[in-house]
RNA sequence: GGCGCUAUCGUCUAUCGGUUAGGACAUCGGGCUUUCAUCCCGAAAGGCAGGGUUCGAUUCCCUGUAGCGUCACCA
């Protein structure tokens, strides 16, 4: 397990590099990640992560991991450090860490304030459970003119004004009238503070220049801007992402019906390197339409007007398509070592043999997994099924049993050579042959190329299998 | 229902008033090939509808329609 400390200490010195005053206005970009350790990381959150990073590293900027840790009941023991591990996995490293729960005092403060000029009122109402209640009408909340002195505090929602922020994504003024907001709960009366007084609090406090985040948020926008007003400072630039969508229900990603965490890819097979390019361009595409990006060359040229601001549908197609592209793009070396961890039969063979079986699935896979199915065999005797084979399999078996015991020197050369002198003097059909000794082999039909698989299976194993198929066929038909 | 966002091939997208509407994935066809792949070549496939503005709208505006989001002491 990696230690975010440590981490941090190695990944500050090589984020220096990459620092440096804005000349234009002499302010450095600030951006967050702000997740709630509820569970694994969510694709679109790794998304949005990537952006905010993309986002303040092209301008040298700093980019923070903030935890909001608020609702205690939600709270996932571990989560954070998950987190953390998988971020770096990624390579979106962060430059500075906060954590809300150890923030208490700041909120609490901000909250008294706001309570004292008159922005906000204490509220004893007993909670309402949206999700039960169905949605509600009521904007106004009864404790508002009570002047009560305790209890949880809710935000004082002025009437007759029009809330408005230009919305960097979307490049357009986005506005609400005041009388269609409601006056939102800032802090529970557990002395938590809300999303709505946690996020103005911190993202003044620590200087962030550009909040980056989720569509889901965009409804309780006008709520931050005014709390942002009221704490007395100036709101940062603030921008709405595009939710992913579900290729099958056209709806927002649920942890239901489809898969949405990043920890599910990458053990499905994906390379995190494929996962980031891919999820960069659902949302945000260049002008140039180019496809394929390492994180470096994603800073470069990552701008701002590249967003997207339709949401996307998640179609796996691409993805797919990517990590085959990444896959055959990886050093022979690498990939066999993602194997190692893959498949702990592959471990266990031969070094010599696992760098000759790399290189042949290396251009036949999609995913790192698929190395469980295409290479089987090299670990595993076959479960031949007969009705597989087509016409003179029998022939075609001993000929390539005799022709195989026959070789002294176990080189591919040799094998192909003499295999095709056989052929040719039978008057086999060259592809009907191989196919019946793929299938002896390897009880599949479709495998990495027959004669170098055999080679790497070694002359007893091989004529083991086709023994062993030829002595089965005896007593079949 | 209120409020808000959105609308280019099946999918991801380019276009910032004038283009044969371009690319990629997927699909189909062909080439290479002992299978499957990889790789190469080619094809089919798109501006939600109706009004404006304009010499000219995919592009700007309005309306409609559709989709999505949100309406908690959850984030």
């Amino acid at each position: 397990m990696l230690n975010a400390k440590n981490l941090n200490a190695k990944f500050n010195l090589k984020m220096i590099e990459y620092r440096y005053m804005n000349e234009a206005t002499n302010s450095i970009i600030r951006t967050r990640f702000a997740p709630s350790p509820t569970g694994f990381l969510h694709i679109g959150s790794l998304r949005t992560a990537l952006y905010a990073f993309l986002l303040a590293k092209h301008e040298s900027g700093d980019f923070l991991l903030r935890i909001e840790d608020t609702d205690k009941k939600r709270e996932v023991e571990g989560a954070e450090d998950a987190l953390k591990e998988i971020l770096t996995k990624f390579g979106l490293i962060w430059d500075e860490f906060y954590k809300q729960s150890e923030r208490l005092e700041k909120y609490l403060k901000a909250a008294q304030k706001l309570v004292e000029e008159g922005h906000a009122f204490y509220c004893q109402c007993k909670p309402k459970n949206a999700k039960v209640e169905g949605f509600s009408n009521v904007l106004r909340d009864p404790c508002r003119d009570k002047s009560l002195k305790s209890g949880a505090v809710k935000l004082r929602v002025p009437e007759n004004q029009t809330l408005s922020y230009f919305d960097f994504v979307h490049k357009k003024e986005i506005s609400w009238k005041s009388d269609t907001v409601y006056d939102a709960t800032l802090l529970k009366s557990d002395g938590y503070p809300t999303y709505h007084l946690a996020v103005a609090v911190d993202d003044l406090d620590m200087k962030i220049t550009h909040i980056l985040r989720g569509h889901d948020w965009l409804p309780s926008t006008p709520i931050h801007l005014l709390v942002f007003e009221y704490l007395g400072g100036k709101a940062p630039k603030i921008g709405h992402l595009t939710d992913i969508l579900s290729s099958e229900t056209g709806k927002k990603l649920s942890k239901r019906r489809d898969s949405v965490f990043v920890e599910q890819f990458v053990n499905d097979g994906y390379l995190e390197e494929a996962l980031l390019n891919f999820v960069l361009l659902l949302g945000w595409a260049p002008k140039d339409n180019k496809e394929l990006f390492t994180l470096d060359e994603m800073v470069k040229v990552f701008d701002i007007n590249g967003f997207q601001e339709a949401n996307p549908r998640f179609f796996m197609d691409k993805l797919n398509w990517m990590n085959g592209q990444y896959i055959r793009n990886l050093p022979m070396e690498d990939l066999n070592s993602k194997f190692q961890m893959t498949n702990a039969k592959f471990k266990a063979l031969d070094n010599k043999k696992q760098l000759e079986i790399t290189k042949l699935l290396q251009e036949r896979m999609v995913k790192l997994t698929d190395l469980n199915t295409l290479a089987k065999f090299f670990w595993e005797k076959p479960d031949v099924d007969i009705s597989l084979f087509g016409e003179n399999y029998k022939k075609h078996l001993e000929v390539a049993n005799e022709v195989v015991n026959n070789i002294d020197e176990w080189k591919l050369e040799v094998l192909n050579e003499k295999l095709m002198e056989r052929i040719k003097s039978e008057g086999f059909k060259v592809g009907d042959f191989f196919m019946s000794l793929r299938i002896a082999i390897t009880g599949m039909k479709f495998t990495p190329p027959i004669n170098d698989s055999i080679i790497i299976l070694g002359k007893e194993e091989t004529i083991e299998r086709l023994t062993s198929v030829i002595t089965r066929s005896k007593t079949t038909k």
